[in-house]
DNA sequence: GCGCGGATTCACT
DNA sequence: GTGAATCCGCGCT
């Protein structure tokens, strides 16, 4: 089952972050479906976070994606190589954002094989953010699209896991945040092979 | 206009 | 473990 737009529509981007683990994220491009279960996500909090594209309200024509309604796709451009996948959430005008960093792959591998360019399969095919946009076939064309769109969704397939099997840390690659870098707000399952390490 | 540097990845030592 | 790749967003002049 899709999930429902309320879902995105929550304040809490933190709770979310976490609940986000083991929902299937998928696309259909060209008629064809890849996708798999989300294992690594970090929230971004709003104005109040350092490390957000949004901190102090900054509205551009980047960050303007985030302060749309939740239930949305922020798609952007990182170290002019990179596309990362974000997922829009809370209210609009209330900028938060949940980084997908690590999926769990499960359908379409020979494609997402594909389009990373490997001949072999590796875990490193859907582990980090620049790695999952890029398997899945995700660019900054579908920036702003609907996650109920039949392009870009994420779906409910009773996959939980307990407080124990999850690890909260802080998030990666923010040293610039200040103080903000050291909040727990990045989520990942202990243990899974496609999770940035450290992953225990 | 200019210049800095980034929510990273990969090849190579 | 280290460094290159590579674009453009953003703040300041």
């Amino acid at each position: 089952m899709k999930l429902p737009h309320s879902y995105y529509l929550s304040n809490d981007v933190v709770a979310l972050s976490r609940d986000l683990l083991g929902k299937y994220l998928f696309t259909k491009i060209d008629g064809v479906t890849t996708g798999g279960y989300i294992v690594e996500t970090e929230a971004y909090n709003g104005i109040v976070d350092r490390a957000s594209h949004a901190f102090g309200n900054r509205r551009t024509p980047r960050t303007i994606t985030m302060f749309e309604e939740g239930g949305r796709a922020y798609v952007y451009l990182c170290y002019g190589i990179h596309e990362m996948f974000n997922i829009v959430t809370s209210i609009a005008g209330t900028p938060h954002a949940i980084l997908i960093r690590a999926l769990h792959p499960t359908e379409g591998i020979d494609v997402m094989q594909f389009r990373r360019n490997m001949s072999i399969i590796k875990p490193t095919i859907t582990m980090g953010p620049g790695s999952v946009a890029k398997a899945l076939g995700i660019s900054r064309k579908i920036n702003s699209i609907s996650l109920l769109s039949d392009t870009l969704w994420l779906e409910e397939r009773g996959l939980s896991f307990t407080d124990e099997e999850i690890k909260a840390a802080p998030r990666v690659g923010v040293d610039y945040a200040g103080d903000d870098a050291m909040l727990p707000y990045r989520f990942y399952v202990k243990g899974d092979v496609y999770v940035s390490k450290p992953n225990k």
